[in-house]
DNA sequence: TCGATACGAGACCGTTCCGTATCGTAACGG
DNA sequence: CCGTTACGATACGGAACGGTCTCGTATCGA
């Protein structure tokens, strides 16, 4: 019975049970929205992991503590949720050449670094989420794991195509052409993403080296 | 007035009025040794910023919270300490050419990955310290800020001599090098680094390029 | 021996938070 | 109109924790 006749729909959002044709006063889409609004607000302003109570969650969603918890039943539960629809998957592309597709996915990087939240949400994920464990399983299922599939993806077609060296493992190649820019985005706070052309350089010292002639 | 007559001598461990020649019952090291390997064996237990409280650690060193907080005033100076007197410097390298000075750097790096208490500081670095301002600061300025001056140099020696390239922008060169290695230390949990020729591996597949041919 | 200080243990208070329950009100179906 | 459910607000119990204080004991200098 339990998992018969529910197809599994990937069950975003707050557990409904959408069964029975609810009587009574429906639940308000607004107020799940401004519960989801004040956590990527409060990610936003810098609130970290431990500060982020539901207490906190409902003052500033305006919301009573019980509507949320009418949601999910826990505070590990709307997190979950809210770090499952917080990043949109990357886009699908193929370029031309294997350097396009790698420049393309190093902006991509660039550009999702200058977003607060996803800086908010990456870092906490290196810092508390290791006593969090279906946080961190969920951060790095929806998240972690596509994006290095896809780069992995992105550097096997260009050693099959010849464009990459073919003498050196996959994993080695994929650290060389990302660390730069994830270094940027997450380590270094300071440092700048504004260049929409850095994408283009990283790739370039990559492929060519950096040892003079 | 500041800084006039004290030799702003470093300061370490808790904060010990050395001036007066302390009548009664010294105070134990075999304490202050126990609170400081209690904090660092919760560490490796990998227990979070936000569960390290006072009460357990005082309870794993079997010390009373009286005897913490007559050194340290509260929990953020025992941190603090305790970041400060975690990682020793890097060893000064002056190998017969930059890429000695890079591929040892990089070793470096590797060897620390390995060790568990450092993956915890880094990545709560990252994670908790946003709100909390004076432990982030400590850990940039004796942690972060003297390696990253040091790969720097090493970098900036390595383009004068001629062996890596002058048309690229100093951090970038920087980022390329120690990008990769930091990204499987620190973000990646499950990325292998036992392989002592990695270091080597890694600069000079910088140094040659990715591109085939 | 005596005063001063440190020790481990733990009581204590104030605060914060989670999760539940209760209010009076509002919105739905029948 | 009535039963049902959601709403915001808030009170509540229980737990965890920070930081202070008090015990009875131990260890120093004088």
């Amino acid at each position: 019975m339990t998992s018969a006749d529910t197809p599994l729909k990937s069950c975003h959002g707050p557990a409904a049970e959408q069964d029975a044709p609810r009587r009574g006063r429906p639940r308000s889409e607004a107020a799940e929205q401004a519960i989801y609004g004040a956590v990527e607000k409060l990610m936003e302003d810098g609130v970290g992991l431990a500060e982020l109570s539901i207490e906190r969650i409902a003052a500033e969603a305006g919301v009573g503590k019980a509507t949320i918890y009418r949601r999910w039943s826990n505070k590990e539960a709307l997190l979950v949720d809210v770090v499952d629809r917080l990043e949109e998957p990357m886009p699908p592309l193929v370029g031309p050449t294997c350097r396009d597709d790698l420049i393309a996915a190093v902006d991509y990087m660039r550009r999702r670094g200058l977003i607060k939240r996803s800086r908010w949400i990456v870092k906490s994920a290196l810092g508390q989420m290791n006593s969090w464990p279906e946080l961190k399983q969920t951060y790095h299922e929806r998240v972690v794991h596509p994006r290095r599939e896809l780069i992995r993806q992105i550097v096997r077609r260009g050693v099959e195509a010849g464009e990459l060296r073919s003498d050196l493992d996959i994993e080695l190649l994929c650290e060389m052409l990302i660390g730069p820019i994830l270094l940027r985005t997450v380590l270094w706070d300071d440092a700048p993403l504004e260049d929409p052309d850095l994408a283009r350089r990283m790739v370039a010292a990559a492929f060519e080296g950096l040892a003079a002639r």
